[in-house]
DNA sequence: TTGTAGGCGTTATCAA
DNA sequence: TTGATAACGCCTACAA
């Protein structure tokens, strides 16, 4: 199964090998007439160029990475999208690289970056408490998009995109509270990990704390282990323990749209209403949440615009301009939907 | 910015580059004394081998890559979960590459089999109308998953596991008969390729002769153009026209679960019930699609099991047996949801 | 147990 | 306008 080569190809055209190679690469100083004749060989002859040589010879690559850390997640889809656009546009190449659960984002960066000589890396989604150091092995530039509070947990030297999560849950709590909910239980994940989980509860803490609300150990429930943590599913199980365990609250902060709509589902197949015997609020402003009957009360986070700045800043960075690295904030938005309401 | 390489290694450690790959690569016949200060020093070099010059030189690594079209469906979700699963536990490595909407599917699959030296190669999606002779120039095994009515576009030789979408989408457009519907919409795109929407719309004719109902084109809504084809919006604006135009329909079929939900919302805010006004069913069995309200009836694709028999065959292909080439057709299941009602 | 040298498939540099 | 030839970084006989 000995695949063709460049040499092959030049053999069979009776030429060298390096003139092949400017006929594939479209580079000058080579005649339009054996180009052609060379062009058609290689059509006839599936020759396909081994990248992996390319990339071993080519000091630079025009392509930027990304890598996502859960890629079944909808709430990255119109964030990836907007990458696509927006690198394609730059006449860059794009390459999606998810990471796995149990695999270190940061390792898989450095070795991608030699692999590939690639221009920027954009790291979306993931934690990063403990892996500062080994960020400052990677040698070209980067940007955290959505990676939890990096403005805490990381330097100010680490250039990253996001939302103040705990200020943003905070606002949503808030807002519960402000319509006269009392009694606010949390659909979240133990706080072991520096994620999502901890910082929204924080928030909700914060919140509680501001409207002179106690905060209850027994208003909070666990979601799921493992990779179903934020799925529909996770939220539709949690609703029906908190449902059987004759909770009193009259609204429920789930720490994503998803966990909210599968909390929705279950009360409703509890024979209850939402927004009409609990509100449910959710976070992120997915999609579905606003074609969720009923509509999802959310923190939208304004994922284009994130996009957007993350790849300004990347590009600038390649660019030379190391003075553009920093970390920016962007403001959620309270979107108020059918699914809560006042008491 | 020059990076260590193997060689800066070998001379820092006083050694040859070959203990070094040794040491890297648990290779046997090195001293675990030398092996251990190998690794100390790369440790604290961040040496990170080259993949590319790997690659370059290994004959055969034990990789399968999937190449999903359209990464952002989240029917493909639990498919490319449980391919990762299944592929982890046969101890190969798995790469996922999306193709996006304007690229050929095998070209990128050629160039990736000589980049990575591939061992198996599964195409998640996508069509391939008149690829059939490209797909001949891969040299190592693949797989067809889900990509449409690959039986009959396609030769018996090409392996591929799928449902057979016309059966199927008969099997609800006729279930929705059974039920009294005399004047079913079709939310769908122009037949022009020969995707989904193809065969989705032939069941959709097939289920309505058998039940002596006239087909009428009045029935037909296009969907959007692009890639937000099939999603929610999609399914919400043309439920929004179709509410304008008058219809007099009693049922929508609509080609995937995602648009039955955008469909669903516009008619909520019509101030019109599903599925007292109209019975809404759907395609694909989507998670979403029983955590809705209504929950949609659809067909159920059983999409663990067809990853599964994906991975069979292509393992046994792998393994040296072409006879196991084939085309297995899945059965949906259709699943009665709330989303449809007798009439 | 270790080191040297050649080759994997390209591209880039030089001469021709 | 072309064609040798030397890298690129690694692995692997083979020799020591």
């Amino acid at each position: 199964m000995k695949s063709v080569t460049i040499k092959d190809i030049a053999k069979m055209c009776g030429v060298g090998v390096s003139t092949v190679s400017r006929a594939i690469n479209d580079k000058p100083g080579i005649n339009a007439e054996t180009k052609n004749k060379i062009l058609k060989v290689i059509e006839e002859s599936n020759y396909v160029p081994n990248n992996s040589a390319r990339n071993l010879k080519r000091s630079e690559n025009e392509i930027i990475a990304v890598l996502v850390q859960g890629i079944n997640n909808s709430f990255f889809n119109p964030i990836i999208s907007e990458f696509e656009k927006f690198i394609k546009k730059k006449k860059y190449t794009f390459i999606l690289q998810q990471i796995d659960e149990y695999q270190d984002g940061v390792s898989v960066a450095l070795e991608l970056e030699k692999e590939k000589r690639l221009k920027g890396i954009v790291f979306l989604g993931g934690m990063f408490h403990n892996s500062k150091r080994k960020l400052d092995k990677l040698s070209v530039p980067f940007v955290l998009c959505t990676v939890s509070v990096p403005g805490k947990n990381l330097g100010r030297d680490i250039p990253s995109v996001s939302v103040d999560d705990e200020k943003e849950s905070f606002k949503i709590v808030d807002y519960l509270c402000s319509i006269g909910h009392k009694n606010i239980a949390i659909f979240s994940s133990p706080e072991v990990d520096e994620g999502i989980s901890y910082h929204r509860m924080q928030g909700y803490k914060m919140a509680l704390k501001k409207n002179g609300i106690a905060y209850l150990d027994s208003n909070v429930y666990n979601l799921l282990d493992g990779n179903e943590r934020y799925s529909e599913k996770s939220g539709y199980l949690t609703a029906k323990k908190m449902l059987e365990s004759g909770s009193e609250c009259t609204a429920i902060f789930a720490v994503n749209d998803s966990v909210a709509i599968g909390a929705c589902r279950a009360i409703y197949e509890a024979g209850l209403k939402v927004p009409d015997d609990y509100s449910v609020a959710g976070y992120d402003g997915l999609d579905m949440s606003r074609y969720y009957i009923p509509s999802i009360t959310t923190i939208r986070q304004p994922v284009e615009d994130m996009a957007d700045a993350t790849l300004n800043i990347l590009f600038k960075m390649i660019d030379g301009d190391e003075s553009i690295k920093q970390n920016i904030i962007f403001p959620g938005k309270l979107i108020v939907g059918e699914s809560t309401k006042e008491i």
